[in-house]
DNA sequence: ATCCTTTATGTAAGTATCGACATATGGTAC
DNA sequence: GTACCATATGTCGATACTTACATAAAGGAT
């Protein structure tokens, strides 16, 4: 079993879906921490089913195509569970942003600053909406999120991390991006400033 | 180009290497945030001689066997200088304990829990390998560290970059680890404790 | 002598992932 | 009517990455 395969088990444990309506949710919430292109998807459900982990049933729409609607089978289930509390396999980290910061002393300072500062902000705006959608759920289902056997524990843990995430990966760009331009003090300069301490 | 071409090109930037030592070098610091094995790194360094970027002269040894030392062409320097700035390529991002906490609802709470624990423990430690390497380099090197004009402030904002997120690891791996065993307030029994304020 | 380890360089097979191609239904916009 | 969009399901080829296979020189251990 693939971890992708683990990742649609787990979508299909809250409720049953489409291939297409798992495509979506890669999309959504999930994506921000496991993402799959619907040519991902298709093949792995096909894989899941000769494995007997879901089945599907094929569901008449009127006002549009057809659909097979998978549903998470017993044997599904329990595999789900059983992974979950397996040690995660071990998987090499890859940020191209931390490489580019490995080799700023290189490039036009300039530009080095601008793209830390773009990128502060792309991470300081997903960090709002993340906030945003936490308050939106502990308002609406404040009761059952914050309780880990519930299905709404899932995504508010998952949303929490991103929070977590974004605001470490803001403060870093920021941290970079400071640098570059000159605005932080280093060792030496604070020594100086210890000297004369009003210096406008 | 491919991301890999230029993390050999930001390391070749720094000093001439054989293949054996960017493997290694990818094991170490930068393994923490983009890791190859030899199997990736030989091929690639063959395309970016067949491209200009790198050439190489064999050295003998007389203790080991023969090295292709690899040395960066200005070719290569100007692609890497014009890459740094430009804005990353966008990555989904893929984390299996992420996904396990989405389907923690399902599992043994006893086994998960031990499961957040250790993981907890695992980015407490490497926090702290982190930092110890922070105080060494700050010590030993703290004039050019701060200075993003210098080579040492690369392996310095990477290092910084992976304090942040291991802080921040193990802070959401603390918190799903105490969501579990019921140690955290829930809005509700913040409410409780507001009305009766000294309950043991 | 044989085995293990480190240094050193490569290839090959398999998997995971991505982007593009392909097809079909039915609705809306022009 | 035709062009486009959302829904819906699939395949194919290219690339990125991992794991295993393969070889070789030199040193140390038993």
């Amino acid at each position: 079993m693939t971890t992708l395969g683990y990742a649609i088990l787990g979508l299909l444990a809250q409720e049953a879906l489409s291939g297409y309506d798992l495509t979506q949710r890669m999309k959504g919430r999930v994506g921000n921490f496991w993402s799959a292109g619907h040519s991902q998807i298709y093949p792995e459900l096909s894989r899941l089913e000769a494995g007997g982990h879901v089945t599907h049933s094929v569901v008449a729409q009127q006002d549009r195509p057809d659909k097979k609607v998978y549903e998470i089978t017993t044997r599904g289930l329990e595999a789900l569970k059983e992974w979950v509390t397996e040690p995660p396999t071990p998987r090499a980290p890859r940020d191209e942003l931390v490489l580019k910061a490995y080799c700023v002393w290189l490039a036009d300072p300039e530009k080095s600053a601008r793209l830390f500062r773009e990128e502060e902000l792309r991470h300081e705006d997903q960090l709002a909406r993340y906030k945003k959608t936490r308050k939106w759920m502990e308002g609406e289902h404040g009761e059952e999120v914050v309780r880990p056997d519930s299905p709404w524990f899932a995504g508010y843990a998952a949303l929490r991390r991103g929070i977590i995430y974004e605001r470490g990966y803001a403060e870093w760009c920021r941290w970079v991006a400071d640098s570059i331009e000159g605005k932080l003090d280093s060792p030496t300069k604070r020594e100086k400033k210890k000297g004369k301490k009003k210096s406008a």
